[in-house]
DNA sequence: AGATAATGTGAGTATTTACTCGTCTTTTGT
DNA sequence: ACAAAAGACGAGTAAATACTCACATTATCT
């Protein structure tokens, strides 16, 4: 069943109808995606959905994990570009600490809100190739510096090891924000998780230990 | 390719012999969902991992599905046994607030740290059926109202609202153990992150708002 | 020992599904 | 207008794999 993952296309599109069909079957693909996981969403599906015929997919996806790949640069380039501009903003015009969090907090949410569920199969369930990972956690850790240049500019900020509280802070906002998402709990509303984050996040990286 | 997942299996076992095929199995698959993955992991290298053929196989378990929930309940049980007891003794033993979190957080630690990519085929990529994940929910649920009893005992804890209090100690710690096992990042160790994690659960715990 | 029940076997089946390729249609360049 | 290139099509193929079942072996009981 699994093939070489290849991902380059033996076609790359040069007209305008078939640069809408690469669209169309890419929308495709994270509709079908999201509703039946990756193992079940099948290639023909994602075809029907997309309104092509299977042939037509595969002359500019070369299999089928190429069309996760493609989704999850999609959505892993939108992301950075969000946190990253907001860090920006924020460095060019800064508007206290605690903002800043509340800002970065809301970002992470409405990035995962999107599409909870084709976010779980392209980054748990699905097998991304090690390619990507690899790029995914390079780029993290570029954010993660960003983030910290810019933390270090507060003086508020108290903490031992600047580098590692960065990396906590997104790990336990992205993860946090990951599972709330994706498994709602009866007990507890979005607004709230949000506030006690902030909160935590705030306490965590204000108080000298 | 997925039919209904049934749980029963069509035969108990009933003799020594059989117990232990079963057991075998069970060791068997977690071995080859660790190594292959869900997906890859086919009932046919199971059965030859554990030395039987695949008809015994389905003779105790009826679809492959099953497999998979075995061996998950039976890390649930665990996981909720070794915390349910931290809890009991630290009942009865009290050992300061700061002390208890650092329990919790190792006892997490080591009950990832022994079958990390099992942990995550199980919960993360593999289609765990809907009454399971309930059950899931109610434990985890369950067990937040425990700690939730033992944490309102120390006058150290300031929250505005407890049961949301114990909710994000459960799942900040949780999400990021596993994010932290499942992809060790090269910037930090175990023992530094593990730090930064008490600290910043007990500061969230105890600090006013 | 003999009967019965429990357990073990593995070749075979039915189905699913990723992917190919020969053919037809549309666009582009001159 | 005409050739060549790009794009679209979809029936068909090959492989994988979850699961069955008819039969063989072993244990239990009286």
């Amino acid at each position: 069943m699994r093939r070489e993952t290849a991902l380059k296309p033996r076609k790359l599109p040069r007209q305008g109808r078939s640069c809408a069909t690469v669209e169309a079957i890419l929308q495709a693909a994270a509709q079908v995606f999201s509703q039946y996981g990756y193992a079940e969403g099948t290639t023909d599906k994602v075809a029907a959905r997309a309104g092509v015929s299977i042939g037509s997919l595969y002359q500019y996806f070369p299999n089928k994990d190429s069309l996760l790949v493609a989704l999850a640069r999609k959505h892993m380039e939108e992301g950075f570009g969000v946190l990253g501009s907001l860090l920006k903003e924020e460095c060019a015009n800064p508007r206290g600490l605690r903002e800043m969090i509340q800002r970065f907090v809301d970002a992470i949410v409405l990035l995962h809100e999107r599409a909870p569920t084709l976010h779980r199969v392209m980054f748990n369930e699905a097998p991304l190739p090690p390619g990507f990972l690899e790029e995914k956690e390079t780029r993290e850790q570029l954010f993660s510096d960003q983030l910290l240049s810019v933390l270090i500019k507060y003086p508020e900020v108290q903490v031992n090891k600047p580098s590692n509280a960065s990396y906590m802070v997104v790990q336990v906002a992205e993860g946090m924000i990951h599972s709330f998402i994706l498994f709602p709990p009866e007990k507890i509303t979005v607004e709230e998780m949000i506030k006690e984050l902030v909160d935590m996040l705030y306490l965590y990286l204000t108080s000298a230990k």
